[in-house]
DNA sequence: GTCTATACAGTGATAGAC
DNA sequence: GTCTATCACTGTATAGAC
């Protein structure tokens, strides 16, 4: 009874994770801030996750699931032309926080990757779901054998201008690709 | 008396670093490591640099000196056009090592700006450099006011695709890119 | 389940012999 | 200049009371 409104400790903690793995990356980020953050005692982590990769395995789930969410919501739009412009829309809306810390997704799963450790096969999953999303729509599209290579050119100009931008902490470098982007998207 | 010859310890370390960080990241590379892997002992390390972050500082330098020699090789190319592509094709060229740990330029500078400590600031440079010398070549090119505009396209997409290549682990993508790109400069 | 206390392994940085 | 030894501190992880 009234357990439906409790949020639980287990996703307050990868959301606190998330939040900050975003912020400060992986490697600086402490288990104590974490705690700190989720308002739960160090020694607590350990009741939900047996290690810090555990932690972090679950933080790339919630961000997979959160692009899988993402996705979802553009099927309600009719043309793929359309679905594809909304998408590079959502890197416009948050173009403040990434033009501060990079692509949530990005960020993390290059981190992680680029270890080459036990992680990087699950790091690739977030970046899978959303390049073969976008295959699907060029290929609705009419694009054919290119569909590929337009997906691939669309995700990474994103990722390419959240890591420029962040750099630079200049949140319109974001919009201005992202005009270039639409416009090049008529041409498909 | 053949003090020419011997690569001073200093360089030594700040090459060694400068591999280090660009492999495992700035974070978790450690001074034992690089004094290792510059074959000097740990306590060396202290007599060239003053800390830690003084020595990531000197990486970035050497990386910003390198980002201005590849501008100057390219001066040699009559057509602003051909510098571009050739600039390109340096992606396309170390696609192996890039498609294993990222850009060796854009990693750390992201790693560095997002913690938006003293060393952001420096980190941006090398970045300004080479978003600077392609906005000239896209003026030369008579791109007038969108000339920021295709420099920003051009950056940020060699940056996405050298992130999305490593998280993925695929050279290819990064040759299939360019190809893109070089398509893409033609119509300009 | 949640907490405090603590063990244990590094890590940046310093001291001082040679 | 280069080294070894060590300090002070932080971080992950565990033990055990409640």
């Amino acid at each position: 009874m009234g357990h439906a409104e409790t949020i639980p400790k287990k996703r307050q903690l990868v959301e606190a994770a998330a939040g900050l793995f975003h912020e400060q990356g992986v490697a600086t980020t402490t288990l104590a801030d974490i705690a700190a953050a989720a308002k739960v005692a160090l020694g607590s982590v350990y009741y939900y996750f047996k290690s810090k990769d555990d932690l972090v395995c679950s933080v790339i789930d919630q961000r997979k699931d959160t692009i899988a969410r993402l996705i979802a919501r553009q099927e309600t739009i009719s043309d793929p032309r359309d679905r594809l412009g909304a998408l590079v829309q959502v890197w416009v809306e948050d173009n403040d926080i990434d033009a501060l810390y990079g692509c949530p997704v990005g960020s993390i799963c290059f981190e992680l990757a680029r270890t080459r450790g036990p992680l990087s096969e699950q790091a690739t999953r977030p970046f899978r779901l959303l390049l073969d999303w976008c295959e699907k729509q060029f290929r609705l599209l009419g694009a054919g054998d290119k569909s590929d290579r337009y997906a691939l050119h669309i995700i990474s100009a994103l990722q390419g201008i959240s890591l420029t931008a962040a750099v630079f902490g200049e949140a319109e470098m974001i919009t201005k690709e992202a005009e270039h982007l639409q416009e090049w998207l008529q041409t498909i």
